[in-house]
RNA sequence: CGGAGCGUAGCGCAGUCUGGUAGCGCGUUUGCUUCGGGAGCAAAAGGUCGAGGGUUCAAAUCCCUCCGCUCCGACCA
């Protein structure tokens, strides 16, 4: 492929709007352009890079022995309301009427879809297990699209069905699914750790999100270097040693005037912030409770909401927390409470602390739980941070940020029971089948890949993934000799199957190096009448810096070419 | 949706407070000179100043309404 004939524009300057490297190299690299929030358009170049990890994830996925299938984007809410989620999924999916004012959704995802699909095929248990997937357009209308491809409003996704005719069964789908994972994302030149995560509202069993780190990453992990444990923080645990804290005198009421946050009581009494006891109004399932948690941490809302087994669960808005304390917001404390009252694990046993008074401007010291509170229970309500302990191997763990570019969930019979998707067993019972479902952010992974692979200069692609891998920069197109080197490595190249591209464009030397460095092209090639006057070709890889470039006669290029992309 | 900000040439921005000929850099086109890490000179094209309404002799600028976008918080691949 010719530069001049390849629909390509690279900017010098950042788009304004992009916050993250690989945003601005997006678009930069001339990789994929905006339409409008949350909608990108891909061009040739980001279509290529798109289109192979495609390919990798389709390979993996029939070697795991999957099968592709292809459903409808637009969905009828029959099918919707029958699993409960026309309501559940809330303003997060699109909807619309066809002309019969009948209701549609623009599929976010396809579970839904894919059970009714199966339960009309599969009524035999000889029919199973059978896991199907789909690399397909998803469509959500989030709340804040942002980072470029990270977030959007439509996305290409690897969306993946498992069905089975047990749970241990299930269990082997699942694996079978994580494992091909794993080499997707290996392929993909990524570094992708599986994480524990919560299910969300998909709903199901466990699963794992696979992330890859990077500081640009929405998602907080912790992560112990020890034993491999890995957990999104929604869910990671941390283990706590028994406290023996001494025993107090009785509780005792100060004044705190406008000391409403732990930072500042803590400044205003002269005392750390894990001396503190930090207590929170929520209102579960339209029930106000107290949470406490040490005055360090912060509350996990999502474990909370799982403690309390609460459908909804927020935050109580002002005149409850009145109602609830009798005083202004920022003085709630579990001592004589009026409503019940969850505390941390790490507070099991905790005297001597201090707490919010239920009364405005007034803490109380000498605070001992079992003594002067009632806590209904002690459980983990803490997000995990950075030095706490792993729940696995006692060593501490640490906090980093990931992408999140793949999840796998074992679903269970959520979906089968509501669309009543059962198989007949060898004894002629009916049985309902156990599933899983495994969703992979194709559009994601591409920026993810950028993200972990750039450098100030711009992308460094993997091979694999690579728009092209091999850029020639024929520096004197009007050469005839220079040029028909370049146009015979060109089809050398491409007849071993190598993509390459070659600018022939009539630019300055520094234009075109800095574009292909730009883009990032694995391996460039460099043939001008200087290099050949001095013994040949220019080989190098991206990743290299100038000192490793190799410096070859034309008709040998190749097979270092060749060795440089293993 | 709440809070903050922005909308002026393909991209990045100034001009708006204090109303008076619509600008700069990059990119694009043409010519000449350059030519191994984003060249120089010269010429040129490119704008309903987000939209609509209002105030005014006069609006990018002031006022109102709407639309769009970005950033900070709750969703998820």
């Amino acid at each position: 492929m010719k530069w001049t004939k390849l629909m390509i524009q690279t900017l010098r300057d950042n788009p304004g709007d992009a916050e993250i490297d690989s945003h601005k190299l997006l678009v930069r690299a001339s990789l994929v352009k905006k339409l409008a929030g949350g909608l990108y358009s891909f061009m040739p170049l980001g279509m290529r890079s798109l289109r192979k990890v495609e390919q990798i994830i389709r390979e993996e996925m029939d070697r795991a022995g999957a099968q592709e299938i292809q459903l409808p984007l637009l969905q009828q809410a029959e099918l919707w309301k029958t699993s409960g989620r026309w309501e559940s999924m809330g303003p997060g999916m699109f909807r619309l009427k066809d002309r019969a004012q009948r209701d549609y959704a623009l599929t976010p995802t396809a579970e839904e879809e894919v059970t009714e699909l199966i339960k009309s095929v599969v009524s035999s248990y000889r029919q199973l297990p059978v896991t199907v997937y789909q690399i397909h357009t998803k469509f959500r209308d989030e709340i804040r699209p942002r980072f470029g491809l990270m977030r959007s409003k439509e996305f290409l996704m690897k969306d993946a069905y498992s069905f089975d005719v047990s749970m241990e069964e299930a269990d082997k789908s699942y694996m079978a699914m994580f494992n091909a994972y794993k080499r997707v994302f290996e392929r993909c030149g990524l570094k992708a750790y599986p994480v524990e995560a919560d299910t969300g509202d998909i709903g199901g069993k466990f699963s794992h999100e696979f992330h890859v780190l990077a500081d640009a990453g929405e998602d907080g992990i912790g992560v112990c270097e020890t034993c491999k444990y890995a957990a999104n923080l929604e869910k990671a645990e941390r283990k706590v040693l028994p406290r023996n804290d001494e025993s107090c005198g009785a509780i005792e009421e100060v004044a705190t005037p406008n000391a409403k946050t732990i930072e500042e009581i803590s400044a205003f009494l002269g005392e750390k912030p894990s001396k503190f006891v930090k207590t929170l109004v929520y209102v579960a399932d339209g029930k106000p409770v107290m949470c406490c948690v040490p005055g360090d941490y912060e509350v996990n809302e999502i474990k909370l909401k799982h403690l309390l087994d609460a459908k909804t669960l927020e935050m109580a808005p002002q005149s409850i927390v009145e109602d609830v304390t009798g005083a202004v917001v920022g003085f709630a404390g579990p001592v004589g409470a009026k409503v019940p009252v969850y505390a941390d694990q790490a507070l099991e046993g905790a005297k001597g602390v201090i707490v919010g008074g239920n009364k405005t401007d007034t803490h109380l010291k000498n605070v001992d739980l079992a003594r002067d509170t009632k806590i209904e229970k002690f459980a983990d309500l803490v997000i995990v941070k950075d030095g706490d302990i792993c729940p696995k191997c006692g060593k501490p763990m640490t906090i980093k940020r990931g992408i999140e570019v793949g999840h796998v969930f074992k679903l269970g019979t959520k979906y089968s029971n509501a669309f009543n998707a059962v198989y007949k067993t060898d004894d002629l019972k009916e049985q309902v089948m156990v599933m899983g479902c495994y969703g992979i952010g194709v559009s994601r992974t591409v920026q993810a890949v950028i993200e972990q692979s750039h450098d100030k200069d711009g992308i460094i692609w993997p091979a694999s993934v690579a728009p092209y891998q091999v850029i020639i920069e024929n520096l004197d197109p009007k050469v005839p000799e220079v040029t028909k080197i370049v146009d015979e490595l060109e089809q050398q190249l491409e007849s071993s199957q190598i993509d390459t591209l070659v600018d022939d464009r009539e630019e300055r030397p520094g234009v075109k190096f800095k574009d292909a460095d730009l883009i990032g092209f694995p391996v460039r090639v460099v043939v001008g009448a200087k290099g050949l006057a001095n013994g040949g070709v220019e080989v190098k890889r991206r990743a290299d810096t100038k000192d490793k470039m190799v410096i070859v006669a034309p008709e040998k290029a190749i097979d270092t070419i060749k060795e440089l992309l293993k």
